[in-house]
DNA sequence: CCTACATCCTATAGTCGCTGTAGCTTCAAG
DNA sequence: CTTGAAGCTACAGCGACTATAGGATGTAGG
């Protein structure tokens, strides 16, 4: 039934496009598949299966780095899945500082925008907490 | 007493980098400043009030483009500061956005993570869910 | 005045994870 | 056999920097 898949199959199968996969092969995530005597790839099922697993573990915000050891642990099923636990951990701490971030953020846009009269920029509440200094410690760096 | 500034001084004085003010420089976000005979950048005070308002807007999630608007909106301080406003508004419904995706992501993760009885990989609750097609549609795209 | 050394200069490439384009070739249906 | 969609490679672009190479300048001490 399942027959091979062009790489726009896949693509549709995946919700990815084209070039992704095409990106993916290119950075060892996805097999170089088998081709058409004129240089066209097709796929089969495991390509697809593993396709599932990396755009899953993209939206999860895992690195290709990460999703790449993942792949390669789940070669070798006896190896204890300590690494596993450990990469999810350190994406779900990269999560959870990214919240904490953007909730302070939040916070300081949200009262810049209610102390906002519209009135003239001149006297502009939003202007003036962006340029003034003594605001500008409450925050540290590092998102986006 | 505040004599001029080398690019070095003044990216020490506003916590950046010598070469994010070059690039904002060439982005046309700070204006050209004077050059000494030897060609060095010499920076006075409206120099660095302009880099701490760039700097406290991007800690604060505003795209280099929203910025450069407010830094020309700020140069005209007789008009109505609507523009103003809704410039921050769609940097709050960024963030909001971008906080709601995270949100799911942690929990996804947290369960993924609990789940993990620490055996072997083969076993793994990790690997499991993240190659577990029917998970796929919690999550939509769109973050980072 | 000279030297040493920190800092400056320009120009360019790399980061991440794709996405889009140009210019061509191949495949499948009619 | 023609047509048109979809494939191919190679490369540029996004955002917001960051890093490097290879050289020039500025300044303090001797």
């Amino acid at each position: 039934m399942a027959q091979d898949l062009t790489i726009g199959g896949l693509a549709k199968h995946a919700s990815t496009k084209v070039q992704t996969i095409r990106f993916y092969e290119q950075e060892g995530l996805m097999p170089k598949p088998a081709r058409t005597s004129g240089g066209q790839r097709r796929y089969a099922k495991p390509h697809a299966d593993r396709l599932a697993f990396i755009r899953h573990a993209r939206e999860l915000g895992f690195p290709l780095d990460a999703i790449k050891e993942l792949l390669s642990l789940s070669d070798r099923p006896d190896q204890s899945c300590e690494r596993v636990d450990h990469v999810a951990r350190d994406v779900l701490a990269d999560v959870e500082a990214k919240l904490v971030r953007l909730e302070a953020l939040r916070g300081e846009l949200r009262r810049m925008i209610r102390q906002c009269r519209h009135g003239r920029v001149s006297e502009c509440r939003v202007i003036r907490v962006l340029a003034d200094h003594s605001h500008s410690n409450c925050l540290s760096k590092g998102h986006e």
